[in-house]
DNA sequence: GTTAGCACTCATTAGAGAAGAGTGCTAACA
DNA sequence: TGTTAGCACTCTTCTCTAATGAGTGCTAAC
């Protein structure tokens, strides 16, 4: 069976009527609420028809007819309007991201809670892959006596430190030779590579200097050895918005969908990536089964054209596909932006 | 009318009862179930007495008795069997904190979720105030032309690090004079301190170096005028705990409740300890209005016996009061010895 | 002072009936 | 041949009623 014209209007007005309403749409509701110019009976005629093409179900036999899976996802694909911003939207989060603000997690923190603010949804945004970035240096700083804080300077800017020990009988210029011996093997790798080879080859560099070479492997495996907490951090805003949704009326659906927002490698599923550009996953497409009734839409964001992590929203498959993709997009592009930015600051 | 023996024990009957069913307790429920020797009638004339003191109260007509937030008060000053660790639960605590752990964030966010794990109740954590902790030195590290790797070492410990613009034309050992300049004058001074009058006298100072002094203000500036965002930083654990208490069956009361933790602000009222020890707010006791058929269970944790931050569960009034307060009792104890043994690290 | 007995209250549950929404089908119409 | 009006049918939702059951308060007996 083909999609004629007339059905394809029928199928946006049963989706943009079921969106706006989480109600059912009958025949006789989208002849006067939409100015098709046909009876009721001939659209019920066309419902049937692409009832049995898939697109749409009805709860009951004597209910109206809600957009299934496939019906959402032909009106993405076909027949919705062009995401596009409004401007008030856009002027909001001009006006939040104007801010100086120094940490990187407080700027994707900052755009994740504006994200579920403008789009009433809950969004995920997952921090850059901490493992993937490279060394460029390491110092040491006298703090207290057996005591030193070692500065670890990545090469995209980030700078991370911890107090060690040292030992009583480490002087600072042994120290100094550590982080020569250091410098010199490891930039440009990252902490993977360090943790699975790395070591071996600065620690045969180091037999050279053989008083110092105890210490040396102690602290460096207790920094790689860290566990790889914060690596991919997960942020989510607004899950409370889901309760709001006439969806999740029901408290044990709510304690599920809350359950799956609780677990970081179930909501870093959910935004893997499926298209270069802004990828949207109806319902049942997505892997995580229990979000059979969610849709996720999704982008990743970069560093210098390096994807480096992901952005996005995830509500009810009744949800307003057009302005979350709109705003998805461009949220995408001003924290690629931002963070371009802040790399020189 | 006085509680006399057998009263507190019928009181403690309704309670216990209560907090494990969640069901009104009838008089033949207690006659039954627990050993008093006497008859429900008797049992009846009891809660009767027990009502008009303001100590239970029914549901309905036709119900059993529930405790009031007075009843809650009264067994938990006079009735509670002495809070106790099991020995299951100390077991767990201790292996989960024998993990060494770099951050000290972490350190706190593991805190909130193993109480929240062993209470099944919901968590709270507030973080040590940031501006509170007063400067111990200053360094500055190469990093690229123009720009400088600052590292703040505070006095608890704590190390923060900015990338600062130097210009080009600033040269290691000037950067070495500001510090020295910086180290002189500030250390022991909180972040609040130095914002509000010593900036000036480091100023005054630098004069004696004029060609520093532009750098050196705009560089301190820049970091102390860095929005406090996370002083005082709340960890919430185990929320999720809340939908699965028969208290929390519609959605709008989840949604209330999960409202109120989202807010920092609103959360941070709730632990404001109002006795030096392990403090208990049942009901309407608490500040938050909306909470009026929570408790909460508080106390501080210290550095150096200076109390820096608390520690704290929250749950329906019909929670295990003894479970709640010898966990969160030892969780303190077992926090404040972390975060004293983490200084010496 | 304690207890047994009994009438009473009120929440909860199940079932029946009415109302309403929306459909599918058939027949008439253009 | 496509469109429309009419109508019987289905299924949900709401309301009402009656039955059930838990638990009480009161009274009278022990």
């Amino acid at each position: 069976m083909q999609m004629d014209e007339r059905k394809k209007k029928i199928l946006r007005a049963i989706v943009q009527d079921y969106i706006t309403t989480a109600e059912p749409v009958g025949s006789r509701t989208i002849s006067k609420k939409f100015d098709l110019g046909i009876s009721p009976a001939t659209i019920r005629n066309e419902m049937a028809d692409m009832e049995e093409m898939g697109l749409i179900e009805q709860p009951h036999t004597s209910a109206g007819r809600i957009p299934m899976d496939a019906g959402y996802r032909y009106y993405v694909d076909c027949l919705m309007d062009r995401p596009e911003l409004n401007s008030e939207d856009k002027a909001v989060i001009e006006q939040e991201t104007t801010k100086r603000i120094a940490e990187i997690q407080e700027v994707i923190a900052n755009t994740s809670k504006l994200l579920s603010q403008l789009t009433s949804l809950t969004s995920i945004v997952i921090s850059p892959h901490r493992e993937k970035s490279s060394f460029s240096k390491m110092h040491f700083l006298p703090y207290q006596p057996g005591q030193a804080i070692m500065v670890i300077v990545k090469e995209n800017g980030v700078v991370e430190n911890q107090i060690v020990d040292i030992g009583e009988n480490v002087s600072a210029e042994e120290l100094q030779k550590i982080a020569n011996a250091f410098n010199q093997n490891i930039k440009g790798h990252s902490m993977v590579d360090v943790r699975h080879g790395l070591l071996h080859e600065i620690y045969s560099e180091l037999t050279r200097q053989r008083s110092l070479i105890d210490h040396a492997i102690d602290l460096l495996s207790a920094v790689f050895e860290e566990p790889q907490e914060d690596k991919n951090k997960v942020y989510l805003g607004g899950a409370l918005n889901m309760l709001n949704q006439p969806e999740f009326r029901d408290v044990d659906k709510v304690r599920n969908l809350l359950q799956i927002f609780e677990e970081d490698e179930q909501v870093k599923k959910l935004l893997i990536p499926t298209t270069d550009r802004l990828s949207v996953t109806i319902g049942g497409e997505n892997i995580v089964k229990e979000l059979k009734d969610c849709s996720v839409i999704a982008a990743t964001y970069q560093i210098d054209g390096e994807h480096i992590g992901s952005i996005g929203v995830i509500g009810p498959t009744r949800m307003d596909y057009s302005k979350a993709m709109a705003l998805v997009d461009f949220m995408t592009k001003t924290l690629t932006e931002l963070l371009t930015k802040r790399r020189k600051i």
